[in-house]
RNA sequence: GGUCCCGUAGCUCAGCCGGAUAGAGCACCGGAUUCCUAAUCCGGGGGUCGGAGGUUCAAAUCCUCCCGGGAUCACCA
């Protein structure tokens, strides 16, 4: 449509009507948010009067006659301070049935063809995945759907933390286990160490081996037989809800490959390293063990940090940020320039020296975005559940997702932009109302499914292929219209989501979706000749049947994209 | 103090790469049951889009400042 409106324009160009060499990046041609004003609208004149030295209004009408020249457009008129708002022809809407039918699941794809690493979850190998990872997990997992989608080259990336001293912890904890497995009477887990009961197997496999008295050798062991444990119960909670991963990167292993080393020469190269000593932060007391020590430096300032960061500490061990640096190297190197990694929000102090990081070690070729995902609060009967880990008595991912599902725990983790804060009410998402967004959108689809079945039961052909050739002139009406016009905008939607790396839009558009079939189908209750089975009309019913089908398949797509299995019934 | 996010109807929130009268759900009031059933829909009331400037033909949307709420500011991960 915007190709009609352009060459249009250079048309009254070509016939001296207009100036030539007017900037057009800023002219738009899309559906109104109003449906009253039209199908399409642009706003063409009121960009291009000035540069032309014309009024808007009279612009507008020079484009007006140019554009009514064309079959798809049946109407044309000015409007407000100098829009042009289109009607098109019913036929041009039409066309777009047999097309989602033709297309099913595929409709909507794009083609992008960019190359992305998007890297999520992440969680610290030390113990089960709670429901703060679950919102990580879905974004990033949907947002992998949602660009690949789209046309785009996905990498699913994991990094495990296994180097720090959270896994020594985690050894500590798993050799007290192995005692306690042993006939040992441990008591109570010493502070510092982790409690949770999910340790007591990785104990019991310890005490069948032969572990090692000296210290060292014995927690190098218990690690070696803790972290691929814990990463199989975080794999399989990760599979619970859906969600995979391509890839999985062992910090352990970049220090061991040097690759760490490595990345540390490539800045050091570029002269981005020093030895120095850092300010105390400022605005809040500094730490009472404070004292300014020399350490390496990474000179982040110079790429817009607010302070350079620190690469190895005082005692010369690394830092954290290191390895992080050499991961990302390392993406790049695998020939990901696009990085996205979804964080919590409890990173988004890090966001800048990861870009600094980022930035300077690829010479500016590769850029990381990063998502990030605020908390969830879980509640249930109007309060928050409360949630201690003191106590180990925290809320793991797989304790709700066994409640409510997991399509329901991954639909509810897009009911808000990813960086709000999100209410997850277990109430809620069980009750079978209209507050329900995934009840209400998988309704949408059941009762579709349910038309189908009765359709097929009088002896209808009703394949896909059968209703792509059925002629669609019984639509008119405008509810259906708007229908087919909100189903044409799906692509549009996708595409927009992706670029803007916002999952959640999905969910939105399915349910505007669900809302405007809802609407369709209880207005076949006044208005009868709407109802889509008519046994009398049965060239309108396969129409109709059409359209709804288009509709399914729509919502199948979106699901799908979503991650969300589409239900055929909700009795 | 720095950085980032948020502030839109009584409540919970969409909309934000500028566009026409600012939307939805809940709650409130009034209606509608032969297809999946009122598990849904339709209509109604309800708004200084936190405030003040600026840019623009046009600002909830972009820029600046201010107010309020939150997160974060390690040699932790």
């Amino acid at each position: 449509m915007e190709m009609e409106i352009r060459s249009a324009l250079t048309a009254l160009q070509g016939q001296g009507k207009l100036a030539d060499g007017l900037d057009m990046t800023r002219l738009t041609v899309e559906p109104p948010r109003d449906a009253s004003h039209g199908d399409m609208a642009t706003n063409a004149a009121m960009v291009l009067a000035k540069a032309a030295q014309m009024k808007p209004r009279d612009l507008a009408e020079l484009l007006v006659e140019e554009v009514l020249k064309s079959d798809l457009i049946e109407a044309a008129e000015i409007a407000g301070p100098g829009f042009v708002n289109l009607q098109l022809d019913k036929a041009a809407w039409h066309r777009l049935v047999p097309h989602i039918l033709h297309s099913g699941k595929a409709y909507g794809d794009g083609e992008s063809g960019d190359k992305v690493n998007v890297e999520y979850v992440s969680a610290n190998p030390t113990g089960p995945m709670h429901v703060g990872h679950a919102r990580g997990a879905v974004v990033g997992d949907v947002l992998a759907r949602l660009l690949e989608k789209t046309g785009s080259d996905v990498a699913r990336e994991y990094y495990i933390n296994d180097a720090g001293a959270q896994v020594d912890v985690l050894a500590q904890s798993a050799l007290l286990r192995m005692r306690e497995a042993k006939g040992e009477t441990i008591g109570e887990i010493p502070d510092g160490l982790y409690p949770g009961d999910y340790l007591v197997p990785v104990g019991e496999n310890l005490a069948t081996m032969d572990v090692p008295k000296e210290e060292a050798e014995a927690l190098t062991m218990a690690k070696s037989v803790a972290l691929p444990m814990m990463m199989d119960m975080i794999r399989e909670d990760l599979e619970a809800l859906g969600v995979v991963h391509d890839f999985f990167r062992s910090e352990q292993a970049l220090h061991d490959d040097a690759s760490v080393d490595k990345a540390l020469d490539e800045l050091t190269s570029k002269d981005l390293i020093y030895q120095g000593v850092l300010e105390p932060p400022k605005g809040k007391e500094p730490p009472p063990d404070w004292e300014p020590s020399p350490q390496t430096l990474f000179k982040s300032t110079e790429f817009g940090d607010d302070s350079d960061r620190a690469l190895k500490k005082s005692d010369g061990s690394w830092t954290y940020f290191a390895p992080d640096i050499a991961y990302h190297f390392d993406k790049y190197q695998r020939g990901y320039a696009k990085m996205i990694d979804v964080w919590g929000a409890d990173h988004i102090g890090y966001i800048k020296r990861m870009q600094s990081a980022v930035n300077a070690i690829t010479d500016g070729e590769a850029q990381l975005e990063v998502k990030i995902c605020n908390l969830v609060k879980l509640m249930r009967g109007g309060e928050p559940v409360k949630m201690s880990k003191r106590s180990g008595s925290f809320i793991t991912l797989r304790e709700v997702v066994d409640e409510v599902g997991k399509d329901a725990v991954r639909f509810m983790m897009l009911t808000r932009k990813s960086d709000a804060p999100l209410d997850f009410d277990f109430d809620l998402v069980k009750d079978k109302s209209r507050d329900n967004p995934v009840f209400y959108v998988q309704y949408a689809h059941a009762r579709i499914f349910s038309v189908m079945k009765n359709a097929r039961e009088l002896g209808w052909q009703v394949d896909d292929a059968d209703l792509a050739t059925v002629p669609l002139d019984a639509l008119e009406h405008e509810a259906e219209l708007a229908l087919v016009r909100l189903l044409g905008t799906y692509p549009r939607m996708l595409a927009a989501a992706a670029q803007a790396r916002e999952p959640h839009r999905v969910a939105f558009y399915l349910m505007d979706l669900a809302a405007a079939f809802h609407g369709l189908w209880n207005l076949g209750k006044e208005e009868l000749d709407l109802r889509f089975i008519q046994e009398d009309d049965v060239a309108g019913s396969m129409a109709r049947l059409a359209l709804i089908r288009a509709t399914a398949l729509t919502l199948r797509s979106g699901f799908d994209v979503i991650g969300v299995t589409p239900q055929d019934e909700l009795r």
